[in-house]
DNA sequence: ACTACACATCCGGTGTCCCGGATACGTAAG
DNA sequence: CTTACGTATCCGGGACACCGGATGTGTAGT
């Protein structure tokens, strides 16, 4: 077997794919901010709705999604849930983009569309 | 002037805001294929569409949308435009997410809905 | 058993984004 | 000036994901 190629000049669709899949789970605000209060330390979905400041069933379909994706980890402590975080790494990967984004973070603000036709 | 906030305990909507739409811009594997090539160097137009495989009107709307959002910079060569990347961090930031995302590509993958409704 | 609380899931509606195809712009060659 | 080539923009169409509101599940108190 050949060793791992050296140069990927041709891009991998699949990986592309995925990795794309995991990108578009940080691509949204509520998420983001989930993340950023639990990299402060471990939450119940109380204090999360109360933080992020939506309606608390739509707070819990992202939670969900957070968990079933394996950003985080819950443990069931009396009637309330802890939502804590699984993945150290995140929290340096989201200060990296946010210091990427910084220089752009205002026109990426006022940019409504994204796609390849926001004109 | 104060110093940098020790713990942004209280997650900040609008920074919120704009680094989901950068990430926005990180989800979609056509446009990572092209961050990834560019890595490996400067592109006419022609040569990454024939490395993406896509329509050559598709891909030139994404360059134009990575262009919008100042991941890439272009030069008029003769009839042809080159492409390369602006930020050099740009590659780190791909290969953190890469490593993070790794033990969870076979799952991103199958995963055919990302929102908080996939179910 | 019944009430109260914390959390999760289901439902319809709507906006945004990606796509394929056709067309317009700009530059170089004949 | 006309042709050829490379690149960019325009036009519906369709799918995915976010939302607000209502409902279901499970645990702790009375």
């Amino acid at each position: 077997m050949s060793a791992i190629a050296p140069r990927p000049a041709a891009p991998p669709a699949a990986d592309a794919f995925a990795l794309a899949r995991f990108f578009r789970v940080l691509a949204d605000p509520t998420r983001l901010r989930i993340i950023t209060l639990l990299g402060d330390g471990e939450r119940t979905v109380g204090e999360i709705v109360q933080a992020v400041g939506g309606l608390q069933p739509r707070v819990s379909a992202h939670l969900a999604c957070l968990r079933h994706c394996g950003f985080v980890e819950t443990e069931r402590r009396g009637r309330e849930v802890i939502y804590r975080l699984s993945v150290d790494r995140l929290g340096r990967l989201l200060a990296l983009g946010a210091n990427v984004a910084a220089p752009r973070a205002e026109h990426l603000a006022t940019c409504d569309r994204i796609g390849p036709d926001w004109v």
